[in-house]
DNA sequence: GAAAATACGTCAGCCTTGTTGACATATCTC
DNA sequence: GAGATATGTCAACAAGGCTGACGTATTTTC
């Protein structure tokens, strides 16, 4: 009575398939996309110490300066823990400096300097070459529906926070009325 | 003269904004729907202990069944002994089993059980159901342009191993010559 | 048929990045 | 002044990457 009822032993030999709802070419083109796009900036990070955590806080400070460690917090999902250990270290290479809230003197508002910048803007290259010779492939015009797609993808409760961010810039915004 | 020569010191208020060629916005929604993407099947293998690394090698036995350890490790991109880690508790569980090579003996043959597929299937439902949601938003007759962004966004020496994978099902395949 | 190469397993230790829990300090609010 | 809030910090732990080294079975090569 150890062995189990079956469902532990047989091996199947016949490929697990798409069709029935199920879209693992798709599950599977998302995981090896990501996967490398991720890697340009990981090769960049490596030669400063950094890493994958290290980036994403970078990214937003650039892209929403003066956000404080809560509303950073809420950005990426993680514990106040986790972020101090990367955050100190952006700070001490002075990539990213702190300064009290003017109006509440218990939040710090966080800022790139020039140097956080361009490490910011070296990482976010690669990346964008990517994009637009995956654009290219699908057709420019495309970049709209990308954007759809991905932002649907998100959960919804979240897709707000998205919304929140600068869009400058890119002139096919989506039907959305944020753009004047 | 250990003061810096700025760069380290003012704070940027300036958001970093799209444009450029600077494509700020689809990364950050790449970023945000890989996170919800994988969300859903890391809660489904919490409740039996297991994580991430085992999902991407249930996944791939699953759809590759009777693949050995070295192609496991080509497609996964990871140690033998990062791979060991996971692939042995999905074996002591009876979710995997293994089989000599009938060729090679040396080679491990990798299938799923009935219990491997079940919780393969169980991993893969949200996450299609979550395609399939986003589909919706931008028409599901861009199917094969998603498909041929995401693709795109493969490094090229990778995309062989791509279509490698079974396609079946999925009526709309790309411009390729496989279903014949 | 011996030697070398190959496929795999395993031991040991390290790193990054996430987690929880606890506690200190400054500041704001009531 | 009391209590809530924003942040920092210490300690310990887990997952899942990594390297290096070594053992064993099997195949290939000379």
């Amino acid at each position: 009575m150890h062995e189990n009822a079956q469902g532990e032993s047989i091996p199947i030999r016949a490929a697990l398939e798409a069709g029935d709802g199920l879209e693992f070419d798709l599950i599977e083109l998302f995981f090896f996309a990501y996967r490398d796009f991720t890697s340009d900036p990981d090769q960049i990070l490596s030669t400063d110490g950094f890493g994958r955590a290290h980036h994403r806080v970078l990214h937003f400070v650039n892209r929403m300066p003066g956000l404080t460690v809560a509303e950073l917090l809420d950005v990426l999902k993680i514990t106040k823990q986790s972020l101090a250990r990367v955050l100190k270290q952006l700070i001490d290479t002075g990539h990213v400096v702190q300064m009290k809230g003017p109006k509440d003197r218990r939040q710090r508002e966080l800022y790139p300097t020039p140097k956080g910048r361009a490490l910011a803007l070296a990482l976010a290259l690669p990346q964008s070459r990517r994009i637009r010779a995956a654009l290219q492939e699908t057709g420019p015009e495309e970049r709209a529906l990308i954007r759809r797609f991905l932002k649907a993808m998100v959960n919804p409760e979240l897709r707000a926070q998205i919304d929140r961010l600068p869009h400058g810039g890119a002139p096919d915004v989506d039907g959305e009325p944020n753009d004047g």
